[in-house]
DNA sequence: GCCAGACCTATCCTTAGGGATAGGGCGTTT
DNA sequence: AAACGCCCTATCCCTAAGGATAGGTCTGGC
């Protein structure tokens, strides 16, 4: 069983999350509602499998109060809770080594899903703040060839691809033969799962 | 601006959800206190993004009045507004397709993001009352069908997939095609993005 | 025994997918 | 200007995929 702590001043928010969490099982809760209250917490029981973080919180100064707890926690995740947060803070965020964020409008299902995955050690942030991952291998497809894989991903044959992106279908047939050789797929379908895979449809 | 119906008879329930939701400028809301109302109201003006239900009103006649609002509502979100509700009911609710429930003593802030959550189409309830998804419709999958879904799920073709399972290739086809219209699928592509999605591969 | 359903195979046919090659237009880089 | 990459189109050809229909075995349930 998982051990997890949850820092934030609102009564509500703190309370609801923990009471999600410790109905499904999957971890055992700690609370509080500031951040030196937290750092006394990690030093006095270890460390723990993850802390979520609300950034307007007492003590947190910013990013500051959370590099201070991310130290205290020896490497463990350490996530924001984020009513709403700036783009530029998430940036920072992430930067920091944060494990991501956890919106205080996430549903249930989803809140287990991201705190399982955190714990995990995958990083758990809304699609907008994520920026590219490993353009590496990923950026060599083309503007178009994304276009067309979009529509692989939903099943769509080169004639409707080409309907809506108002090209021939040959041409889709193209985008589609040098997307698959790029993702290093045999067919569409397997294109198509690579994509979901990575992430990048 | 989203278009929200709330259903409810006792006057002070309804007020206070439609208020909530109003003063958080996230929706565009109707009132109305029985279920011949609600089906008037989605009638006249179209379907809602979301209809909130009591299930203690005239006319639910238990979950018989959200089916048909359901059918009215064109596929749209409805969910129940839940003061106390059985397991059973929540159950059977969720079975029938509700969207989730709205505890009666949801604060404003809980309650808004279980509102943006079942518009977006997620389902909100307790997470005590959540069981594992739908079993129902990919139980109609014969082993055999999840034995090609797999080799279609890694983009093999059918020749290869035969060979792995020792059969012919047209028996193959036969199981890629009944276990693509039983997915609701147009083809093997769109076969296995949905078994991705559903996370039944 | 009979029936239903899963399973396998077969034949026939049409369409979709995919490989190869070739060329033109266009904007950026060198 | 020349080269490059991306984009679009075209033609030819072959294979894969999928739809329709039909008939076969084997199993568990009534």
């Amino acid at each position: 069983m998982a051990r997890i702590l949850v820092a934030d001043d609102h009564d509500l928010v703190r309370e609801t999350l923990a009471a999600y969490l410790e109905a499904e099982g999957i971890a055992d809760v700690r609370v509080c509602s500031d951040v030196a209250e937290a750092e006394a917490l990690i030093a006095g029981t270890g460390a723990f499998d993850l802390v979520l973080l609300d950034y307007n919180m007492p003590g947190m100064e910013g990013l500051k109060g959370m590099t201070r707890i991310m130290a205290a926690n020896a490497g463990r995740p350490v996530a924001l809770i984020s009513g709403s947060i700036s783009t530029e803070v998430a940036e920072d965020a992430l930067e920091a080594g944060a494990a991501g964020f956890v919106p205080k409008t996430l549903s249930s299902r989803s809140l287990v899903a991201a705190v399982r995955c955190m714990i995990g050690g995958d990083i758990f942030a809304p699609v907008s703040l994520i920026k590219k991952p490993e353009l590496g291998e990923e950026g060599l497809l083309t503007p178009r060839e994304m276009d067309v894989l979009r529509g692989v991903c939903t099943g769509q044959s080169n004639k409707e691809i080409a309907r809506v992106l108002d090209l021939q279908e040959v041409t889709v047939k193209l985008h589609v033969k040098t997307m698959s050789r790029k993702l290093g797929a045999k067919n569409r379908t397997h294109a198509a799962m690579i994509a979901r895979d990575r992430k990048l449809i």
